[in-house]
DNA sequence: GACTCTGCATATCCC
DNA sequence: ATGCAGAGTC
């Protein structure tokens, strides 16, 4: 391939189309690239949108013409220069609102520009193609399904579903699911599509095992005959669409005069493409992104995509936001120390937009606790001490590294009753009782749907079993009609038993009366029929475990929420993409989410508990060849720290429980990363225990004291610097019967340095340190 | 067929 | 700790 000199140190991913090998099409003028609706109109430089804006986000937001990479760091006011722009784009008769296209990553992205572009600009706003690339890809495909072999009403599979049809798959062509876990199958076919790579270009790829590839293919044509496809596809059914239809591909481009990607360091191989092969008559594409905060390699996301911007729209301007508006000088100070620890950034300079008062600004905090519970309890405290200062909750974040970690925050805020509330968690849709309820929806709306009709036709328990699903299964497979279609004929026939025959024949009546009334009746009185005369309220209702109540509850919201779209099928749609619970939105209240969610988020106060090696970097990260892994996690870091305006406090503990195991911990390296001037140490004495083992030097280092116990305490004691016999202080031997506080009596199996390993009478066997047990 | 019990594996981040 | 698949029982 022909690089332009001096790019070959950036390695650029695999590009499956080439198209940066033909020559660049010339870039025709937007102005005669076809008749417009009206005249450009001048702005006034005082108009509304172009206010406060400092000069490099002016020129961000005027340099409509041509392609233009926005690189933005953290609070510099990315949001304000997307807004900003869209609205001077419309306010200027550029272009009309749907031709203009605005991609975001999530649908809160998408929802806050929304509603900015609105305030600017006002209803005309509600013509933008603006959502993230799955949904505007929804979009696009519905108008082409056929193309793709599949029906204009197919069904989006959530990844509930699609590892459900992996697994019928993998059944299908006899592979042992535990030699071959679905899941790893399902996330290398993932990568796949992350890449644009359909099942023709994975055989002719090199490497990988071909029984992966072979059942990729299964897998895609069973969605095709499920007339589904999953959240991949919507991008890769796109990309084949207009790969194989010009004409098609030109009506695309043709019709978006103007493109603005948001967080564009995290679009993978396929959007990029994507993105490109739109841009290409008008060549307006406007990209915003941060090199620092690219944080979803794990699902494809390649920061190549900054860097390969400038050669595949040549000409590019491109705008370096550096004045940060956000956060305190002593948290940009750290954020930018911390990240300065990574190589091949394209590197941005942070700089305090706003004046601060020297004396008011806290330093970040650091703290090292004895356990998670005593961690959740200082945080829990900390958050007290600000309400009682006047903060609001609402302006406190707890921001995690893994979903495990917010349980024993929630505990804490429970028995504290403080307001809380889970960003993130297990979502609505995402609940058993709600996909049950989807299921019955889907069937009575697209009677094709096999899914849905596998997972309801004996929920609630109508006596129709594994037996009678799989004399259904093998006659729509005979017949090759979707398996209500069997269903009905089954039910007229005698090879059922009576018994589940008659129950076959009552559900299929059923589904047809229920979508028999889909005009008739309001969708969401007709909602409620259905899982009332369905019996599904009623199984929950008397179902007499913890939970039942809930999930009637969720059902009585699942209809309430029916109320708001036009009708079922719209419904469905949406909350395919949709994934947030935003019922109970605004109590003040405190949030805790993980620092992925936290991305364009920002609050006064932030908490970051859990920075500790191997939680946070997390240990899957590490285990990772070379050292991106860790990078990524320290741009997580630094995502986590920028998000504050004016407080950070770091936890870490030196005891933890995993997965229920105890570990002792170490503090995280990103701790230490943080500079001296700028960080505020403290921690309980004596939590990482005595003299440690040579294997463990590190722990000797000053910067280590540092980080464990604050700069300012004298130095550790010669002890430490002198580690004394691998015995152990406690001179244990084994066999030994000792005492633990938290564990109890024991008995000393191993000796390792100064940690033992001690059955437990009662906790099993734990492996601590010598210095938390004492002989008896 | 439905239910219960047991052993077994599993455990980031999200559209 | 939790969720699951498979086995055994009513």
């Amino acid at each position: 391939m022909r690089r332009p000199a001096g790019s070959a140190n950036i390695r650029l991913m695999s590009d499956p189309f080439a198209l940066d090998d033909e020559a660049p099409p010339a870039p025709p003028s937007p102005r005669a690239a076809g008749p417009r609706a009206s005249e450009p109109r001048p702005v006034p430089p005082d108009a509304p949108w172009l206010k406060g804006l400092n000069p490099e986000q002016f020129q961000a937001v005027t340099a409509t013409d041509g392609p233009v990479l926005v690189l933005s760091g953290a609070g510099t006011g990315k949001t304000k220069v997307l807004t900003s722009r869209l609205a001077h784009i419309l306010a200027s008769n550029l272009a009309q609102p749907w031709q203009c296209l605005a991609v975001t990553f999530t649908n809160r992205a998408a929802r806050e520009m929304k509603e900015r572009v609105g305030q600017l600009v006002g209803p005309v706003s509600d013509g933008i193609w603006l959502g993230t690339f799955h949904s505007l890809c929804l979009r696009i495909l519905r108008s082409h399904a056929e193309a793709v072999g599949l029906g204009g009403d197919f069904t989006v599979l959530d990844s509930d579903d699609q590892t459900r049809v992996l697994k019928q798959v993998m059944a299908e062509a006899h592979i042992d699911p535990k030699a071959t876990p679905p899941q790893g199958l399902m996330a290398v076919i993932q990568r796949w599509k992350d890449r644009a790579v359909t099942p023709d270009k994975a055989a002719s790829e090199g490497g990988a095992d071909g029984q992966a590839k072979a059942l990729y293919r299964a897998y895609q044509e069973r969605l095709r005959a499920l007339n589904a496809c999953d959240f991949g596809d919507l991008l890769l059914h796109v990309l084949t669409v207009f790969l194989s239809d010009p004409q098609a591909l030109a009506r695309w481009q043709g019709r978006f005069r103007y493109l603005l990607v948001d967080e564009y360091q995290d679009t993978n191989v396929a959007q990029y493409l994507w993105l490109r092969l739109l841009a290409q008559t008008h060549r307006n594409i406007c990209c915003v992104g941060d090199d620092d905060q690219s944080i979803y390699s794990w699902r494809g996301a390649e920061v190549g995509n900054i860097l390969r911007f400038e050669k595949d729209f040549p000409g590019a301007r491109v705008v370096r936001l550096e004045s940060n508006y956000r956060s305190t000088p002593h948290i940009l100070a750290a954020a930018s120390a911390l990240i300065a620890n990574n190589e091949g950034r394209l590197g941005k300079t942070l700089r305090p937009g706003l004046v601060h008062d020297a004396e008011a600004v806290e330093k970040i905090r650091t703290m090292a606790v004895w356990d998670g519970e005593a961690e959740a309890r200082l945080v829990v405290e900390e958050i007290e001490t600000l309400q009682r200062r006047g903060e609001r909750l609402a302006s406190m974040a707890i921001l995690v590294r893994a979903g495990f970690q917010t349980r024993e925050f929630e505990e804490r805020l429970i028995t504290t009753g403080i307001p809380y509330r889970v960003v993130g968690g297990p979502r609505f849709y995402e609940r058993l009782e709600i996909r049950d309820a989807m299921a019955y929806l889907r069937l009575v709306v697209s009677a094709a749907d096999g899914l849905a009709f596998e997972r309801v036709v004996n929920t609630p328990k109508r006596g129709l079993g594994e037996a009678a699903v799989q004399t259904i299964h093998m006659a729509a497979r005979a017949e090759r009609v979707p398996l209500l279609e069997a269903a009905r004929r089954l039910a007229g026939t005698d090879e059922l038993k009576p018994k589940p025959r008659q129950a076959l024949a009552k559900f299929v009546e059923d589904v047809d009366r229920w979508r028999s009334l889909l005009d008739s009746m309001p969708h969401a009185e007709l909602a409620a029929t259905i899982l009332d005369e369905s019996g599904y309220v009623d199984m929950w209702k008397a179902d007499k475990s913890a939970d039942a109540p809930g999930r009637v509850e969720n059902l009585k919201e699942l209809v309430a929420a029916l109320e708001e779209y036009e009708s079922l099928a719209s419904f469905l749609e949406h909350v395919a993409l949709v994934m947030e619970n935003d019922s109970c939105a605004e109590q003040d209240s405190v949030v805790i989410m993980t620092l992925h969610g936290a991305k364009g988020l920002e609050f006064d106060s932030v908490f970051l508990p859990g920075w500790e090696e191997e939680v946070f970097p997390h240990v899957r990260a590490l285990s990772e060849s070379g050292t991106s892994g860790l990078e990524e996690e320290r741009r997580l870091a630094y995502v986590g720290l920028t998000r504050a305006r004016k407080r950070v406090l770091v936890t870490f503990a030196a005891n933890r429980r995993i997965y229920n195991q105890w570990k002792s911990q170490l503090p995280s390296r990103f701790v230490e990363e943080l500079p001296e001037p700028h960080v505020e140490r403290s921690g309980e004495r004596g939590l990482y225990g005595g003299g440690l083992g040579e294997s463990k030097a590190a722990w000797n280092d000053p910067a280590w004291s540092r980080a464990r116990f604050g700069q300012n305490r004298p130095a550790a004691p010669t002890s430490w610097s002198q580690p004394k016999a691998r015995e152990s202080e406690g001179g244990f031997t084994a066999g030994a019967r000792v005492f633990h506080d938290k564990f109890g009596n024991g008995t000393v199996l191993a000796i390792d340095g100064n940690k033992l390993e001690i059955a437990f009478d009662k906790a099993g066997t734990k492996k601590v340190l010598d210095s938390f047990v004492s002989a008896i």
